[in-house]
DNA sequence: TGTTAGCACTCTTTCTATTCGAGTGCTAAA
DNA sequence: TTTAGCACTCGAATAGAAAGAGTGCTAACA
């Protein structure tokens, strides 16, 4: 087990490191107000800290650095709760204010204030209502082979898709179909559907109009929509900041990473396995790309329905203390005003 | 005026160092196969086309490299017109050939087959049809205050918006409205709806309801819509395979340059001043980042008029000849595809 | 007169040696 | 148990020195 001086010396190694990014050694240490042991007697606990693994050095004759196991210590159980300032409370409650421009700009924006709050990277997942409900089905005629087909839920989202009208189809069977869809499907969950467009509405079509089958199909097909929400990030260039990552190489690997969708869906996707703000130190995280990295995450939610994720990914020597209170303050604030806006319209 | 041998030795130096990226050295010219002159005469005509701009050196005993004037010149007077093996034209055809995945991802394949057959960083900017027209406007309600207007066009452009509806207005208010705006504004381009919106059903409105002004706004700002097209960018990391780009400074300028849509837009929005493929080297870009890149650009048309642009930006070193029969090639497709789709629905 | 061989010169790159300084580990004294 | 002292290690910085690639110029050659 850490000694108390153990656990304070570990503490202030992080913190130090965390700012500077330099090794630490003992008499810098020793220097510090707040220390008031000799750069001798730090060595010593150093060097115990680095037999228990949460210390490395580069070589043989440098300060210490945290390592992974530092870190993860580190934020099990020593991090001092940050506050956030006023200024920023009020950033990230502006985000959501004026939904005047709609909710994915919304989201948008807040990819944008958090990463640059923060200066590391953020991701934001938008939400994917899977439990959306069909508000209304309609069929716009363009000419005489083509009509869009639109879909709007009572979210007030809309999916649309162009397709190719049944040869010889007329106007009047047109307003019939659409009758009919509305009539059965109204209320419908986007993720049944599929299934119950065709379960509900094929004997009914059959007896009203021939060459039904395309536009049911075409209809099934656009509810399938895209199976995750979409992918918010900010600041993507804000890694070269990182004094640690002045190797292109390194950058390379990260950047890639950023830009293969699956690749960072995976990494965020919301696990509700546990609620409220994970993080994932280097290696800790699945994807080779990350070993020098760490990611900051928290879903969001509707009611209790985790419906999305945010997260801020940094390097392993990220301010967590910070990064974690804003992300959970920005979580909690999305679920707030996603819950008072959709859970009343069922 | 330059003679036949110095055309000839600024080719090859310009083919040479694109492939090698290095300097190249008279003794090293000579080598070559399909060079019969001794290092000695290439050296006085290096020192020729340096005097006159076309070749810089690094510093006073290195080889020659392009200067800005001598890439000019080549692609305007030297360049060997390329051409594509059969695998990369069927690589683009490809693209449009499957519509069902609708246009925008049709779009974003362009710039991803793009990215890959260059190994340059590809822009695709979408279509933005400016003279669609109206062809259906709808207002699906979707709880007491909030409704979804959605804006149909002739080439099945979908535009949707949330907006609040009025206090106390009646489903049967809501129809009158959409009949009223549908009459009026069916057919109008996109471009002038804004405009007809006020001008044409103001006074109609009024007559029919109360507060119909915060519909009508709502319809004037859902048809501003983007003002430009979407932008797709392929291959962003591609950038990291360029020598000269082993510094994580130059990377960074560009990368940050790439995330800004608008600087983006600004640099390869369509100028209908050229039609065909345009080449911007280096500074001839206006913006700052690009100062080590060459662009290059040629916009794609629906009929004769230009609705989008495709881009290749790659180090100034750039396979010109390849590349722009690539873009050149893609846009003609693009052209024909879109014009056989779209030019019918009138 | 155009071309080429030869040579001195320049500048970068690479290697080696050296020094400097930050930091450690260990021992012994307080 | 803490601390002072000291030898030791290693990286970073500095300075030459040598190697190598390439040039410019001059003079000879065809």
């Amino acid at each position: 087990m850490l000694t108390d001086r153990q656990l304070f010396i570990l503490q202030i190694i992080i913190d130090d490191f965390i700012r500077s990014a330099q090794p630490v050694g003992s008499r810098h240490l020793a220097k510090k107000n707040d220390v008031s042991y000799s750069p001798a007697t730090i060595r010593n606990e150093m060097a115990d800290l680095e037999e228990m693994g949460f210390l490395e050095k580069t070589h043989t004759s440098s300060g210490r650095v945290p390592s992974e196991k530092g870190y993860r210590y580190y934020v099990d159980h020593l991090l001092s709760p940050g506050s956030l300032r006023r200024s920023e409370r009020t950033a990230i409650h502006s985000v959501f204010a004026d939904r005047q421009e709609g909710l994915e700009k919304a989201i948008q924006n807040a990819a944008t204030i958090l990463s640059e709050l923060t200066s590391y990277t953020s991701i934001v997942l938008g939400p994917k209502f899977n439990d959306n409900k069909v508000k209304s089905l309609q069929i716009i005629p363009i000419d005489a082979q083509t009509a869009v087909a639109i879909i709007v839920t009572n979210t007030g989202h809309v999916e649309n898709r162009v397709f190719s009208l049944p040869e010889g189809i007329e106007p009047a069977d047109i307003e019939k179909m659409v009758n009919i869809l509305n009539d059965r499907l109204t209320g419908v969950p986007l993720s049944e559907l599929r299934h119950k467009i065709y379960k509900e509405t094929t004997e009914l079509m059959r007896r009203h109009l021939r060459n039904y089958e395309a536009v049911l199909h075409m209809f099934a097909e656009a509810s399938g929509g895209s199976p995750i929400g979409k992918l918010f990030i900010g600041g993507k260039t804000n890694i070269f900041n990182q004094p640690e990552f002045r190797d292109v190489e390194k950058v390379r690997l990260v950047m890639d990473m950023m830009e293969k969708e699956h690749d960072v869906y995976q990494m965020i996707r919301p696990t509700d396995a546990k609620a409220g703000v994970q993080v994932k130190i280097g290696t800790e995280n699945a994807e080779q790309a990350m070993e020098d990295c760490s990611l900051i995450t928290a879903s969001y939610s509707v009611g209790d329905q985790p419906v999305g994720t945010i997260a801020i990914l940094g390097p392993k020597r990220m301010e967590y203390s910070r990064v974690i209170t804003l992300v959970d303050f920005l979580s909690h604030d999305m679920t707030n005003v996603l819950t008072r806006l959709y859970n009343t319209r069922s």
